[in-house]
DNA sequence: GTAAACCCTGTACCTAAGTACAGAGTCAAG
DNA sequence: CTTGACTCTGTACTTAGGTACAGGGTTTAC
């Protein structure tokens, strides 16, 4: 199994360097093991790691949702159904943001429909009504 | 047309006071008529305003990209062109996002499913493909 | 007409999520 | 076996997005 140094990762998941230490010290990445000179040396598979953590981030996920994403398959002592629920949860979260991407995406479509047919959109009230349709 | 004070306005939005402040500063809200003795007042419409920040910044957006967002609407100077090419970039931006979370509810439903019939979860490296699914 | 409750501006402070050194040690290519 | 690139720890700084006063004026309810 190749591994590699931090640099090295650092590149190849396009994030700064010292934001793989933060990471470590956050908990997000587990210490790896290290040369006799004290070297870290990562995993390959840290690469795709760090990719989800960054695409999670975009969703708006903090990092210490992240963490708890990543810990319900790294726990091996939790008890299934403690692990089911809290998978249940996460998947109820990500539905309704995804309800309300659709509602939104589905009023920038109207927007760009209706626009086509009319003058300056000053009075084109219609992302106005984005909060509405996306209410609750 | 009735209209609100700062304190009710934040109360109804569910924000702190002062972050209201704040978004006008930030040009997230446009600065309200005043009374004579200097009392912001604003439209009734600002909380529903409000509350689509609030759902935007869940879903990973910037106070700068819903500036954009709400600014799609607000300029009555721009060109169609212009603003159905950029509306149709935020769709196609909100377009990746639902694909992604897409794929991590999916990830999350195989998870539980799958654990349903097998043993302690230590060795269910399905998460691990995450990043994976969720690549571009 | 005066408290209590509100709001004003301005400035300082806070948290999350990084980023940037400094000073010193390690690795690897020639 | 040295030189340049890399990495170490530790501490300090930064940015976005707020929050929290202080000191003073305004409204409203009696």
């Amino acid at each position: 199994m190749e591994s590699l140094t931090i640099g090295r990762l650092a590149r190849l998941g396009g994030v700064n360097l010292e934001t793989i230490r933060y990471y470590e010290r956050e908990k997000l990445l587990q210490e790896p093991p290290r040369t006799p000179g004290g070297y870290r040396l990562f995993p390959t598979e840290t690469v795709r790691r760090l990719r989800f953590i960054k695409r999670a981030q975009e969703l708006g996920f903090s990092l210490s949702e992240i963490r708890e994403l990543l810990a319900l398959r790294m726990k091996p002592g939790s008890r299934r159904e403690h692990i089911r629920a809290r998978a249940e949860a996460k998947i109820a979260d990500i539905e309704q943001k995804i309800r309300t991407l659709t509602s939104m995406k589905n009023t920038l479509r109207n927007l760009t429909e209706r626009c086509d047919g009319c003058g300056p959109l000053s009075d084109c009230p219609i992302l106005e009504s984005l909060d509405e349709e996306v209410s609750e």
